[in-house]
DNA sequence: TAGTGGTCTAGACCACTGG
DNA sequence: CAGTGGTCTAGACCACTAT
């Protein structure tokens, strides 16, 4: 039911497209396996490199092949999914000591690797000032942003913004925030995390997020816009999580009032 | 921070993709302009076409501009994202007559129409199979496939599978549910929705999802994937969810325990 | 070194949109 | 009708990978 069959079969690309996907679904090629070259395509098919060329770009949109210079075109291998899930910030969780991040790293045998790349006074965009309470009109806030790597693959960029005045002066400026991390450090300002909102999407990624993250072209970013409210309603801090969405999912679990 | 600069530079295509990416931040294009035709753009750059068009690709795979057969390439509007909370299972939801789509469409004074796609006996996959506790080797399972629009546009698809033996028979295998839909009869059956659960992840669009949601190229797609259960803690329905990422986003609010 | 994908050129015809 | 994007041809050179 994808597009109009007789027109599919007169677009020679579309067919040659057609053909690579049902040898995928039929095993033909499985995971891993390479795909014939562009020039081997365009020889088969009649027609030329760059219309086996296109074939090959419309499967790698879809997620279904990667390309590697050099190497060839092959078919995506199915990866295990991070998972976070809801209970992530639970303090069960955090008595382990360990973040959601490298309990779930360890989870899958892998090494977690936590980069601080910046920690600055800054001017919030509209979108942060107005779930953090601040001015959108000054250098109301402290961004904090880390890099997350899984055995040096890069998996997922968080910013985390605070309001300026609260933190100033405290650990929270620092790269290393001591014991429990910042969410230790916030509790010693009066703020115990008690509820929390997600604000969830995917787009594609940016070209800074594409090149950092390593995609591939075809997959998407799960972007989650995270506030923290404290036990009065109070929100005290915002995050931006930023996940590769063929690596990561996010797993939400709730009662239903 | 994108790629090398000094590459970049030299690459035409990324070259141009640069220049009109920098014109749409400045704001020198807005959302809805139409971007100069590729025939100027390969005049004004000294290239062939084909580079000024991988230009325009180049955007259009990041989500940043759409382009219309005949009409010319236009930077992408923001739109207004569709939600759904984490409440939209709630009594409280249900006893206003309305679903948690004719409520959010209402919102925006849009026109909401659900569509019966199909409504069959089928063999389950194992990812269904697993969350609803039946046979993946037989037909153990109603799917029911609904499309979802919002003034006309196709918005999403969602698949909800039941246990065949439970439901045969009943008004479950009819479009027409009656009161409160589904969830009013699986109460009937003795299942009263008290937990849930969604596994959220991201993705490129299948060929079929593309053209029933019109997608455009660099709109990816969230898929959830939903579990009920009911007051003794076993799940009675599964559904997936399709949406359009540029259109729909989710919303999560919880409690920290 | 041979083979691969990445990019580019300079054309061509088609299908669709709008005046 | 002219102008647009969609697709295609038949070459070319480059950068990268593997042997």
């Amino acid at each position: 039911m994808a597009n109009d069959p007789s027109r599919t079969q007169r677009l020679p690309s579309r067919h040659i497209a057609d053909e690579l996907r049902r040898a995928i679904a039929d095993g033909e090629l499985s995971p891993g396996d390479k795909l014939p070259s562009e020039r081997e395509l365009a020889e088969k098919y009649k027609t030329a490199r760059n219309t086996a060329r296109e074939a090959i770009r419309l499967l790698a949109e879809q997620g279904l092949v990667v390309t590697q210079q050099g190497r060839g075109a092959f078919v995506r291998e199915a990866q295990r999914l991070f998972r976070f899930g809801s209970d992530r910030y639970s303090k069960k969780n955090r008595e382990s000591g360990l973040t959601p991040f490298r309990l779930e790293a360890k989870k899958q045998g892998k090494v977690a690797r936590i980069e601080v790349v910046g920690i600055d006074r800054e001017r919030p965009s509209q979108e942060i000032a107005e779930r953090l309470g601040v001015s959108p009109d000054a250098d109301s806030v402290l961004h904090r942003e880390n890099h997350y790597f899984a055995d040096e693959e890069p998996v997922q960029i968080v910013s985390t913004y605070l309001r300026y005045e609260e933190v100033e002066g405290t650990l929270l400026m620092q790269a290393k925030t001591g014991k429990d991390g910042i969410y230790g450090r916030l509790e010693e300002l009066g703020h115990v995390m008690t509820d929390v909102r997600e604000e969830v999407t995917a787009r594609m990624p940016a070209p800074a997020e594409q090149s950092f993250l390593r995609l591939p072209p075809g997959v998407p970013v799960l972007d989650v816009l995270h506030t923290g409210l404290d036990q009065d309603g109070v929100p005290f801090e915002v995050s931006r999580y930023v996940h590769r969405a063929d690596l990561a999912g996010l797993l939400y679990e709730f009662s239903v009032v």
